[in-house]
This record gives structure tokens, sequence and C-alpha cells, in this order.
DNA sequence: GCGCAAACTTGCGTGTGCGCAGTTTTCCCG
DNA sequence: CGGGAAAACTGCGCACACGCAAGTTTGCGC
């Protein structure tokens, strides 16, 4: 499912598409991120600069990836990998903020560079809406048949609220006007998501009854 | 609230971007989107290509801000026209069904134009987005005080599932290569709507219900 | 092994998005 | 009514995103 195809180009693929983050990451922390041309990445990475647009359609993109990697797919294993009779909202509050607490191994100070620019802001919050897709996938195994359509816009909420919260977290770092003190200044990262994903527990709830109603499927 | 400033620059302003938004999406009509550039755009409007792009950062933006308008101002405004009695839900899902049936004067071409490119097509998309902020603030205002953050978490949910509806209305037109008549995708866009948003309705309304609980006794 | 088809890479050219600095227009208050 | 400040418009320049049409590599069946 995750490797239709497992061979040495799709190998290949991946270590460039690897390869071009990491490096575009790198120089980014080295040089600061304007001062690093696509040039300099599909070079570091042995490509040339049209293929690394081949990968990534813009250069925040690219060094966002290198954060993020493919967490999208680990959140949807994550909530495939818990039984069937757990409850589907707690599973799926569990799975992101998991994955979203991991530091994945990489310097603390990538944070404070994505934070100071506002492309790298917009890219870094886009990528919440990767999760969309697979953890839909996930969510219609669990309704059955019945609930493709349910699924799908559940997903799209759950990024929606992911979203919210890590704008919540680094909004602090992005303007610091005279608002300081109005609201709270900015929780830890688990409890900005499950108090961004609580608000959705009840529709969850409603979709697997739903779902378990009138279907009553039977595999 | 919705005109902060109101004198001759700001009126200047949204003259100049109607003027834009028009243009675009007159020549993109006439001769295709792909043979019209930014500097026609500009010249039709009246101003150099340069304020074209502080108005609209692409030309996909420009073409379907002539559909949209200010859509998102006129749900805000439809919602927060509600008795203050009213359910919430129901209140949210009839005032965006209306202002999305609403045709807006434009000519029936254009959704052909719009399906037909992907950039077109995403921007299209994106401006479902733009609803959330309108909506987050008339949300916050029913829900009190206490429910700013549940607010935003909301509006971004409703503002996904409302561009999962339009992605399934426009989703056959973009696939299927069958030249076999009209663009009727699965359902009327009123139905793609409600569907879409009917799964929120435990949501809201536990919110709701959050929201009167600690201020008076529940029934 | 062999060769063909599909997938990937690459160079080129074009239009585009946007930062920057200077000029012009609008606003507002004394 | 005048003058200074804020905001908007404009020209310039640069890097970038992407379509196109080659050339190159991988996969696969015979």
């Amino acid at each position: 499912m995750t490797s239709p195809r497992s061979g040495l180009r799709e190998r290949k693929k991946q270590a460039t598409r690897t390869a071009l983050r990491e490096a575009a990451l790198r120089l980014a922390l080295e040089r600061g991120p304007d001062n690093v041309r696509v040039e300099d990445i599909a070079g570091a990475a042995g490509v040339s600069p049209r293929t690394y647009n081949n990968y990534f359609s813009s250069r925040a993109q690219a060094i966002v990836a290198a954060v993020t990697a493919e967490r999208e797919a680990r959140v949807a294993a994550a909530v495939a990998a818990r039984p069937a009779g757990t409850p589907l909202a707690g599973a799926i509050a569990d799975a992101i903020v998991t994955q979203y607490t991991d530091p994945g191994g990489h310097d603390p100070a990538v944070l404070l560079l994505i934070t100071s620019r506002p492309d790298l802001r917009g890219a870094f919050l886009g990528t919440a809406a990767s999760i969309e897709h697979p953890l839909a996938a996930v969510i219609a195994a669990r309704l059955g048949t019945t609930g493709q359509d349910l699924a799908q816009v559940l997903a799209a909420c759950v990024a929606a609220a992911v979203r919210i919260a890590l704008e919540r977290w680094l909004r602090p770092a992005g303007l610091s006007p005279a608002a300081s003190g109005l609201v709270v200044p900015s929780g830890s990262l688990p409890d900005l998501l499950r108090t961004a994903l609580a608000p959705l527990t009840p529709a969850i709830q409603a979709a697997e009854k739903a779902a378990a109603g009138p279907g009553r499927p039977a595999p």
C-alpha cells in the first residue's frame, strides 16, 4: 500500500527527494533562507535545478519537508494500528500528538528559522493539509463502505484543527505586538493539539454511531 | 466593522480591485486563460502590472475572485443576521447554501473555464478558506467570551467541509474525458454542501451547549 | 541477453511573483 | 488652508516555477 512498486527506480526517487530536502534545510540553516538559491540546493543534491522543481514546487516546501518528512503516513499508520474497538476520536488525537511531539531528530533552531520567514510559516502550516488524504483512507476503513464521504469531511476537519493548533503554537514568534497578555501566550504543542481537536470529538462519535447502526458491515 | 475607514482612498482601492478582477475574468473568457498576460489585465484595469500584484498574488486568484467576490463577508453577515435563538448549525448551513447558490450574475461558461485548468481549480477551492476568519468572528460572537478558540476551530472545519463539497462538485468535470454533454456532477451543489456540513452538526451543537453551560443551567 | 516502452532527467525559454526604493496621492490636524 | 505623515502606485531587477521537447535510465516480457 505504501510502496506499490518497490524497485531500484523508486528507491532512487526517494533518495533524491531526501537528499534534496536535507540539503535545503542544511543550507538554509547555514546561510539563512534568503541566501540560498535553488541552484545551490540542486547542486548539493547532485541534480539539475530543473529536477528540483519536479520534486518541490517551491523553496519553502523543500525546507519544510525536511522537518515534516513523512509525518502524514506515520499518523495514518498509527491510527490504523489501534485495535478496531478503541474509540476513533481518541485514537486520532493520540496518533497526532505522538507524531507531532516527536522531534524527528532535528535541530531546535529549525523552529526559529521557520517562524521567522512568512513563506516558511505558510509552507509549514500547509503541511497539515497533507494528513488529510491518508487520514481519510484510514477513517473510511473504520466507518465501512457507508461512510466514505463522511470520512473525507472528518479528515479535512482534523487537518484544519491541526493547522489551527500549529498556527497558535508559532503565533507569538510570528508577531508580538502590544497584545501580550490578552490571551494565553502559548501552551505546549500537545496541549494545543488536544484543545483544537477536542471540539471534533462529538462529530467523530456521531459518525461512528451512524456507521455502526444501519450498515452492520461484515467483512 | 466591514469598513473601518470609509474615505476616498478606500473606495478607489475597491474600485481598482473590482476593475482588476472583472478584467481578468473577461479576458480569460475571451481569449482563454493561457492567452492572457498580467500586462493585459493591468492595462485593461488602467494600472501598472506591478500594482496588479499588490492586489492579487496570482493570475488564477484574480480570475476566481471575480466569481467569488465578497462571498465570505456575505456568509458571515447572513449568519449574524439570524436571531440569537436559532440553532447555530442550521444558520451556518443555510447561509452557506444561500450564498453559494446565488449565481452572482455571471456567465455559466465560467464554471467550464474554472474546471478546465488545474490552477484555476486550485484557486477556486482556495476561496473556501476565505470564509474562515469572518465566520470565526461570527461564531465567536455567538459562543461568548469562553469560546474564542473553539469558534476558530469550528470555522476552520466549516471552511474545510465547504472545500470538500466544492471538490466533489467539480470533480467529474476535472477528470472524466467523456465529452458526453454537460458538467453535471453527482448531486446539486446545495445537496453536496449540506451533505458535507451535516457531520459537523454534533460538534457545533456541543459547542453551543458548552458555551451556554457555565452561564446558565442546561435544559 | 535484447530490445522496446515507460518513466525520469535535463536544458531552454517564457512569464510571473515580489522585494526595493522613489514618486505621487490621500488623509488629517493645527 | 497649508503642510507633514501615511499609504498607494510605479519602474526596475532578480530569481523562480513550469511547459516543452529532447536525451537518458529503468523495467519487463520474449
